[in-house]
DNA sequence: GCATTACGTCTGACCGGGAG
DNA sequence: CTCCCGGTCAGACGTAATGC
């Protein structure tokens, strides 16, 4: 039963696409007339490292408004579509019942957006505030639709359908091309789409949160409320917030106080410490002064630095015979006329505005994630199976080949600056400290990394342990 | 060429363990 | 016990390499 097509009087036949390719290649070009406008269609061979994700199909298709994703296999019918399609698919589809698998994925899409600022701003559009990596493993974190596209649905097509697990469909993509012409010069497609219908959703599978670290000094919002509740809520704030901005940094913190701390030559000293916890509604705010670090890091002397101070203050001293770095005044302040005095005297001498950046705040991944120490012997047994040297690409794929199932959700985010995928940095990290003890090379071709004797040497002793 | 990605290094926040 | 030192490590930044 051969078909025609009638166009405004002139004939188009059906063609067959000589390879999968050209439907392929069709199919994306179809593919927001297929899949829906909201939809996005992440072809095989935009796929960045597709070694990570097991076996590949043709493409996949994210659609944040349905929130749902697919799996995207075109086949000619004229192949053998069953043993085409079916282990192929099954292959992807085990793959991606991990967890790490997906997150891989995840980053796939993710990176492809970024690649393309246009297509960032039209997936902005359709989750609006949300993050977009968040965005994307929420749909990819459901189990998807297989979708195989074929030039002309056959018995064998629908055989091979039931072989596959969980949702699935079939469309059918016909061609025809102009009577006369005969090839794809002036042709027509014959589309089935998915419409709006949304595929059936079952089993969803839900990714892991890493469980919360433990947290052995108060936080912040803790050591504001007992200043609160020390009756010094305001002035806390106020003096808290002074520093920062002057500093241009967060504090650490402890179980008492919150600490503003400088670099110098040697080492990390304290400046001046808040204690909301000896404060009281009487007394005042009680803070610690560092004196002759605080006047070292403002260029000043001592003893302008104490005039800056409130007349109430006292000589204090960390420890009875502490050093220098440890010595100076403390006391209290019993208003906000005290504070923004001093404040205003510290901004004035702060040294210059250089060094003072915006306040990053950084959420710690510790504990979170493999740890740097954990990839040491990893990365040298790497370098060992690549016969003592190897491209940085080669080792992190020998990597994340060992360690792909212990890496949590959090290790295969890109970090915040988006500019690596964390393990990788991690990775990178462990191999800056093996170079530091001799265990890698530090003069191989950049690019390259190389286990040295020594490097050898550790190995052995790690695995005899 | 310039833009983007890959790689290497530096800065500073975090926290374990030791001192008081 | 409390507090802080200083080593550790996350991640931003700088630079080389590659892509277009």
């Amino acid at each position: 039963m051969e078909q025609r097509i009638l166009v405004d009087g002139v004939v188009y036949f059906p063609f067959t696409p000589q390879t999968e390719q050209e439907l392929e290649d069709a199919v994306i070009e179809h593919s927001e007339l297929i899949f829906g406008k909201s939809s996005f269609f992440l072809p095989k061979k935009k796929l960045k490292t597709p070694a990570g994700i097991g076996s590949i199909p043709d493409g996949f298709v994210l659609d944040f408004k349905k929130g749902c994703w697919y799996v995207v296999e075109v086949e000619l019918a004229s192949h053998d579509v069953f043993s085409h399609i079916v282990p192929q698919v099954n292959k992807f589809l085990q793959a991606t019942e991990d967890i790490s698998q997906r997150m891989k994925l995840a980053n796939e899409f993710y990176k492809w957006f970024k690649s393309e600022p246009v297509r960032t701003a039209q997936a902005k559009l359709l989750i609006g505030q949300k993050e977009l990596f968040k965005s994307i493993v929420d749909v990819i974190s459901k189990p998807p639709t297989v979708v195989v596209i074929i030039d002309e649905k056959t018995r064998e097509v629908a055989e091979a359908l039931k072989a596959i697990p969980g949702n699935k469909i079939s469309l059918e993509f016909r061609t025809f091309v102009r009577q006369n012409v005969g090839d794809m010069r002036v042709h027509l497609h014959l589309i089935e789409t998915l419409g709006t219908a949304k595929p059936s959703v079952g089993g969803e599978k839900k990714i892991a949160q890493p469980s919360g670290a433990k947290r052995s000094y108060l936080s912040f919002e803790e050591l504001e409320q007992i200043a609160e509740d020390n009756g010094v809520g305001r002035l806390y704030n106020l003096l808290f917030e002074g520093l920062r901005e002057i500093f241009g940094k967060t504090p650490w913190r402890t179980k008492s106080n919150v600490s503003f701390k400088a670099h110098f030559e040697r080492g990390q000293r304290a400046l001046l410490n808040i204690n909301p916890v000896k404060s009281a509604r009487d007394s005042g705010l009680y803070v610690e002064v560092y004196k002759n670090n605080l006047a070292e890091y403002l260029n000043i002397e001592v003893s302008r630095l104490r005039r800056m101070l409130p007349a109430s203050f006292e000589d204090w001293a960390l420890t009875p015979n502490a050093g220098a770095d440890y010595k100076g005044y403390s006391g209290f302040f019993k208003n906000e006329e005290d504070i923004r005095s001093f404040l205003s005297k510290l901004k004035a001498n702060i040294p210059n505005e250089e060094g003072k950046k915006e306040g990053q705040s950084k959420s710690s991944v510790r504990g979170k994630i493999i740890s740097q120490k954990e990839y040491y012997i990893p990365i040298l047994e790497a370098l060992v199976e690549l016969g003592g040297s190897g491209k940085v690409r080669e080792v992190l794929d020998i990597i994340h080949r060992k360690m792909k199932d212990r890496f949590s959700p959090l290790d295969l985010e890109p970090v915040p600056s988006g500019k690596d995928i964390r393990w990788e940095s991690t990775v990178k990290w462990a191999r800056n400290w093996l170079r530091e003890q001799g265990y890698i090379s530090s003069d191989s071709p950049w690019g390259v990394w190389e286990i040295t004797d020594k490097g050898r040497e550790y190995l052995r002793s790690k695995n005899n342990n």
